[in-house]
DNA sequence: TTGACGCATGCTCATATGGGCATATGATTC
DNA sequence: GAATCATATGCCCATATGAGCATGCGTCAA
């Protein structure tokens, strides 16, 4: 294997940059492919295959409108990647000057527990 | 292009679940190679290649003692992502009962999820 | 110095991409 | 039904993996 696909893990499929972005601008509101290719400066085809991946993992949400297919942001699926980085938030407010107090602090904490 | 590089992007770099189990256990203190790869089940190799990359974005710092390459946590490159992810909660906070009804158009073609 | 230990690298393989392009699918309008 | 617009897919290519295995390299003890 090579990697877990991305259509199955948020945390894969928001490892692509214009994945990431596309979610920013859908923030503003849903969009039709093309708007968004447009805005994203990529071709239709790729729009639609990144869409395709967020939507199946479920960021996404894709509503009918006529020949149009809206695209829309359902962030739900960002709480967990959010509340997995929050979990480190009391390391990286930990001085890093030192690699000698670094080394301290982690040996205290290791024994405190 | 296939994708970016894991070893320039913090987000692709955590993109491996392994990678994030890695940061997680390394939160309880720093380890040589080998005490980490049996705990994650897997070969000296892999783990080395893993820290390798951790190495590189910046989530790990190793230390050297005698023969054993020690490696810690530095948690610093995760706050940006925390951060990014933390601009979506006020979405993922939103009613999604009310965004149905914000979709009101397509409940024909829903019923099947 | 000779080993042995702890790691880092290099190699090959199979697979999962992302980009570019052509084309199939669906819906709308004439 | 035909023409057209809006998307989704399929294909091919080049590249980036992750796994498994062998090996190079630095460190330390005898």
């Amino acid at each position: 294997m090579a990697r877990a696909a991305t259509t199955s893990d948020v945390f894969n499929a928001i490892a692509e940059p214009q994945r990431r972005e596309i979610l920013v601008l859908l923030r503003a509101g849903e969009r039709p492919v093309t708007g968004l290719a447009r805005e994203m400066g990529m071709t239709q085809p790729q729009a639609s295959k990144h869409l395709r991946v967020l939507r199946e993992v479920g960021l996404v949400r894709e509503r009918r409108a006529g020949k149009q297919h809206l695209y829309g942001l359902d962030a739900r699926g960002l709480r967990p990647v959010h509340e997995w980085a929050g979990g480190f938030e009391r390391f990286w407010n930990e001085s890093f000057d030192r690699l000698d107090a670094y080394v301290q602090g982690l040996k205290q904490e290791r024994q405190e527990e």
